[in-house]
DNA sequence: GATTAGTGTGTTATGTTATAACATGTAATG
DNA sequence: CATTACATGTTATAACATAACACACTAATC
């Protein structure tokens, strides 16, 4: 009895979702939150979120601008920036260091203090909420340092990736 | 009798140091570990690293090309950029991704997964090690991702500033 | 000892990422 | 209707980073 969980094998962080319920599911919470916090959810903003989130891969300013042209938005640089600022602002989009791009948040409503692993080969990336990544902040050493950003970037090779490698 | 020892008090990561021992020691090191290698410390790679090593703060690509430029040597952008990267794959450099900045190494012999704690209001940058980050890395989660590069940057305020700000 | 390969630096040009400063439009508030 | 807040638009420029090629020096290799 009991249907298969998912993620029972937690390891496999990079694998498939089905992104139909996770695009439904991102929309709706972004109108909710935005009605919440009476927040303007115009078409501009509502546009960057679905460029995102639609890829659910991190996009670089300029490729988001792209694709703002091409429907009918202006792509001058401070479009993107400004809508993309708002957007991190409000917890729905990270920014990924390491590669200089921005990508949908996997769950707004978890910690905002999530880790990212990227593999270097496949250049896919994952988002591990707070409570999973084992990644427990405050040390004794920085008690008295009031964190209130943080960047988690793991780069390397996934398993997937790993495997195939010539050695 | 017994000299004080430096950090008794583990949580003031933002303390001063002994900055002559440092500068000395951390030139050692850099020869000791070239010599080792059998790399070339060229004038340019020490001259960057002594750079570094001076201020011991972050210093963007540009602000080391200015004071390379004032030693003598060439200040074209490729010039910094190509020592940067050697030293940081040597581990005496890491990059401040959230500041797109270059700073050196508090410690090259430790671990290579260094967390950074930056204040906001005062810029002043700690390197604290692994070892007593408290960020214990590989987690059930990511088991099987291989991690080779870590970024891990908390960005906030430090006490001083805190209680320095008018609220 | 000429040839080759490896390394380190120099130079020019260009690519990529991000922001400053100012202008316009629209809606709510008094 | 003046004022404010906010969202977007536009131009120009700043800040950060790399590509591609040239040259010098050293150390093998033939
Ligand atoms: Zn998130
Ligand atoms: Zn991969
Ligand atoms: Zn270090
Ligand atoms: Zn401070």
């Amino acid at each position: 009895m009991k249907k298969k969980k998912k993620n029972e094998n937690s390891s496999k962080i990079f694998e498939g979702h089905d992104h139909g319920a996770c695009f439904g599911d991102a929309i709706t919470q972004i109108e909710d939150y935005f009605i919440q916090k009476k927040l303007q959810l115009t078409p501009l903003r509502r546009k960057v979120f679905e460029i995102l989130i639609e890829d659910h891969k991190p996009l670089g300013a300029y490729e988001i601008l792209d694709k703002l042209g091409k429907a009918g938005f202006s792509s001058s640089p401070p479009i993107a920036y400004r809508v993309l600022d708002f957007l991190i602002e409000h917890g729905f989009v990270h920014k990924v260091q390491g590669l200089n791009a921005f990508i949908a948040c996997s769950n707004p409503k978890h910690s905002h203090f999530p880790t990212f692993v990227i593999c270097r080969k496949c250049e896919k990336v994952a988002e591990v909420s707070e409570e999973k990544s084992g990644l427990n902040l405050p040390s004794p050493e920085i008690t008295n340092f009031k964190i209130e950003k943080t960047t988690i970037e793991l780069t390397g090779i996934c398993s997937t990736c790993e495997n195939a490698e010539i050695r």
